[in-house]
RNA sequence: GCUCGUGUGGCGGAAUCGGCAGACGCAUCGGACUUAAAAUCCGACGGAUUAAACUCCGUGCCGGUUCGAGUCCGGCCACGAGCACCA
């Protein structure tokens, strides 16, 4: 009987061969096969990591018997902010917590039966592991893609704290107090990663991937093409100067460099900091009362509102740069200071939000686009059209005017062909205890001191109050907080921030490979040889964080000539998520959890591992139920019963078998295909099959040809990545003394697919009329001859005349009547 | 609002390049075995009309292309996801 007593007897087995050891001799073979790794959270492992884990596990057993050599890493994201909260609550120290956590999910993982690498284990809240992290930065920062600036961060003035995005609630609110979040300036850690927002864009088309995730990434890249336009500033009829004494150039970014001549003011983002410099004294007092209240909402408060347009008018006028018409400069939230030049050319007549302000505010509408098709359009429109009262444009298509305003206005120097893009530095700055400090300190003299590598780790102070009081946790810590300037050897302080945990996964995948190096991060050479992971499986939520900051990391690696290769993850899958019973998300409080661990010690860690293959299509995940569990046990006791019985029957020669020959490379063939797709259902589907057949064909006799002997054997072999621990059992049984892993996986006879005599549909017009079994290679004028002679031929036909005969071989033969 | 994805029996889900819709399984019903039940095995199982179907209808809805459409095209509807004043 198989049971979890079975998974363990395996397990010990796998362990003491060393099954899931990496022979670096055949690199030539190589397979990095990745899962995402899992924060180790107090909970316990739940289906989630189940689904995450076990299926792409059965995938990379079915390549290690398809003659790869297979590295199955696995590690924990140990950083981060629930353990640090978790801390707030109990007064257990996250340290505590997360290697208690690591210890009891290692212990769980382990009864999933994976094919780990357990050698190469890591978390990443160790100092062995984070010392890299800050190599990592340093080096980020001697290349210039690590750069300090002042952000604006969730601030909420009631609990005087840092908010992460997901503690502000939807309405704008603390999560804690209910308070309404602001915005507060800190001065704040980026990583560059908009310096390779083209070659994040350029690389995404090659990668095999979901293209609904590469689609995710293409728009949060954001790349757009337009122009920037050049505008002098007036301020009471003097021309703005800027801080050199020179005359203000006002850039603005257009994608719709065609609509300058319908330009009837300008507006500029709140938060610029050129707003002061072209505001007039008499304007100045409410223009400043509006950049304060546009700095109180938050960027969630200002979507929530209706978002009714408002503004003031700064006093200044911009000099359109081809009319040298005068017009007002207006400060309006709806202009972000972080995306293009943070100023807009408003063109109310072609644009839905200069439409909505200029109604408001009751601005001249100055239209110069029309419809090409000469139908008169309600404005604001916004499509591309023919240019009027354009001065020398007019007449032109919004094509031709966009390519010949640029290409003058370059000639001039009052503008040039811009690409913006929607991506914004990383903020790796986290005012948070539990992640990796960052390895800088401030001297009076020196100014940011890098830490010099030798000094690295810089060691996470166990010894902190980590209680929520609008300070970085480690800033209250004064023997962290006070140190030497490396440099001059002054008195200096620490950064009291902590590294955002993205950092930690975004360049795991290599760690890995060298997880013991004590001298670098990893080796080169290691590297280039394991790299890029063959096979990452996680889920979605990932398309854009994460998989986008690993890709960002290995490129600037890369130009560090610390590796060779582009792209970290060169095919990547998403597993779908399973759901509770009910349909919601499983959760404690809506008490539809499912516990795997119970289910393993009742089941076994195959039957769990089947349903999860079985009952759910990998890439969509659904709603958990207990029937499929039922289904798989059915399956797995049904062959048992096969096998006990083809060991104790009497073996006799083998028969020729055309059908059975027939089923079993079928079943090979699209075993193979469909697990190779992660379409695990369909292969479990095929094996059933195979099953049905071999269980009828023994029913009757107590003995067993050896060809169907074989059949069972292969069988079990298919079996072996999707059921691994019963497989092995089943091979023991059946007198085999090796693993039944260090089996070459079948490969079909393309021969024995062949069969003499194949079933076809007969239509008319399309609707089946009857089927037959005729031979393979009938001619067409053979059977064509056949169908006129069935005896319902006449009846089909009701009086038409056959016009065409359609025969697809194998398939149908279609009779077109009329 | 924009972009993308999905929609198939009572249920989970199959269906190659446009070629027999519903593989495989669950549930249900009937039968065998059993004193009985469970387990197991055999059979039926989209709907309708039926004596029976090789009859008619059927892949969210409406239309189109085609000898032939779940699959391709156009237009809707519903659900889900991503982005969200990005100039």
């Amino acid at each position: 009987m198989y049971s979890v007593e079975v998974d363990r007897k395996w397990q010990q087995k796998w362990a003491d061969m060393k099954l899931a050891a990496f022979n670096p001799k055949r690199l030539d073979k190589k397979l990095y096969v990745l899962e995402m790794f899992s924060y180790p959270s107090s909970a316990k492992l739940h289906v989630g990591h189940w689904f995450n884990y076990a299926p792409p596990d059965s995938w990379a057993r079915m390549q290690k018997m398809r003659g790869y050599e297979v590295f199955q890493p696995i590690g924990f994201d140990a950083f981060g902010l629930p353990a640090e909260n978790y801390a707030i609550k109990t007064g257990i120290h996250p340290e505590d917590s997360t290697l208690k956590n690591i210890d009891t999910m290692t212990k769980q993982l382990k009864t999933l039966g994976g094919m780990f690498n357990w050698d190469a284990l890591l978390a990443t809240c160790d100092p062995d592991y984070y010392r890299w992290n800050q190599w990592l930065f340093l080096q980020l920062y001697k290349h210039g893609l690590a750069y300090r600036k002042n952000a604006p961060v969730n601030w909420c003035p009631d609990c005087q704290t840092v908010l992460a995005n997901e503690q502000v609630m939807d309405d704008g609110t603390c999560e804690r107090c209910h308070t309404e979040v602001t915005k507060k300036s800190l001065t704040q850690w980026f990583f560059k990663i908009t310096a390779y927002a083209d070659e994040l864009l350029e690389k995404l088309p090659a990668l095999d991937w979901p293209e609904k995730t590469k689609k995710i990434q293409t728009n949060w890249i954001g790349r757009s093409e337009g122009a920037d336009a050049v505008f002098a500033v007036e301020l009471n009829g003097a021309p703005v100067l800027d801080e050199e004494k020179n005359p203000l150039a006002l850039s603005v970014f257009t994608t719709r460099i065609d609509t300058l001549y319908g330009v009837t003011y300008l507006v500029i983002a709140p938060e610029s900091p050129l707003l002061p410099l072209l505001t007039s004294e008499a304007q100045r007092a409410s223009v400043e009362a509006y950049a304060e209240k546009t700095k109180k909402a938050s960027e969630i408060a200002r979507l929530a509102a209706t978002r009714e347009k408002t503004g003031v008018f700064t006093g200044a006028y911009a000099i359109h740069p081809l009319t040298q018409e005068k017009l007002p400069l207006w400060t309006a939230d709806y202009v972000i200071a972080s995306y293009g030049t943070g100023v807009v050319m408003a063109v109310p007549a072609h644009d839905t939000r200069d439409f909505e302000f200029a109604h408001t505010m009751n601005l001249p509408i100055k239209p110069v686009i029309e419809p090409s098709s000469g139908v008169d359009e309600p404005l604001p429109f916004v499509e591309y059209g023919t240019l009027k009262d354009s001065g020398p444009y007019t007449g032109l298509s919004s094509e031709e005017a966009i390519a010949a305003l640029t290409r003058d206005l370059e000639a001039e120097g009052l503008g040039r062909k811009v690409v913006s893009y929607r991506l914004r530095d990383w903020l790796v700055s986290r005012q948070r205890y539990w992640g990796t400090p960052i390895p800088i300190v401030y001297c009076d003299h020196c100014g940011t001191v890098p830490l010099p590598e030798s000094a690295l780790p810089l060691t996470l102070p166990y010894d902190v109050a980590f209680s929520p009081d609008g300070v970085s946790p480690l800033a209250k810590s004064e023997t962290f907080m006070n140190t030497e300037c490396p440099v001059c050897g002054g008195p200096a302080r620490r950064d009291p921030d902590t590294l955002d945990t993205f950092v930690c996964s975004s360049w795991y995948q290599f760690r890995f490979v060298d997880s013991q190096n004590k001298e670098a991060p990893f080796d080169t050479a290691k590297v280039n040889a394991m790299c890029p992971v063959d096979m990452y499986v996680g889920g979605q939520e990932h398309a854009a964080m994460h998989l986008l900051y690993a890709r960002f990391i290995t490129k600037a690696l890369r130009d560090m000539k610390m590796l060779d290769f582009d792209e970290p993850f060169q095919a990547l899958v998403h597993q779908g998520m399973i759901l509770g019973s009910d349909g919601q998300k499983m959760s404690k409080s809506a008490g539809n959890t499912v516990s795997p661990d119970e289910l393993v010690s009742q089941y076994g860690g195959d039957i769990f591992r089947l349903h999860l293959l079985f009952s759910f299509a990998y890439t969509e995940g659904g709603n958990w139920t207990d029937d499929g569990l039922l289904a798989v046990s059915r399956f797995i006791s049904r062959i048992e019963t096969l096998v006990q019985k083809a060991v104790s029957s009497r073996k006799t020669a083998a028969v020729p078998d055309k059908d059975l020959a027939y089923r079993v490379n079928y079943t090979i063939l699209h075993a193979t295909e469909d697990a190779l797709k992660f379409q695990f259902n369909t292969t479990v589907a095929r094996l059933m099959e195979l099953l049905n057949h071999l269980q009828k064909a023994t029913a009757n006799s107590d003995s067993i040809t050896e060809n169907t002997y074989e059949a069972i054997l292969t069988l079990l072999v298919l079996l072996a990545p999707f059921a691994p621990h019963f497989a092995e059992e089943m091979w023991e049984v059946t007198g085999h003394t090796t693993s039944i892993f260090a089996e070459a996986w079948p490969v079909h006879d393309e021969k024995a697919l062949i069969r003499d005599e194949v079933e076809i549909a007969v239509q008319i017009n399309g609707q089946i009329k009857t089927r037959l079994m005729i031979p393979r290679d009938i001619e067409e004028a053979d059977l064509i001859e056949q169908i006129k002679e069935q005896d319902a031929y006449a009846n089909w036909l009701a009086g038409r005349q056959p016009v065409k005969w359609i025969f697809v071989r194998g398939r149908l033969l279609n009779i077109v009547a009329k």
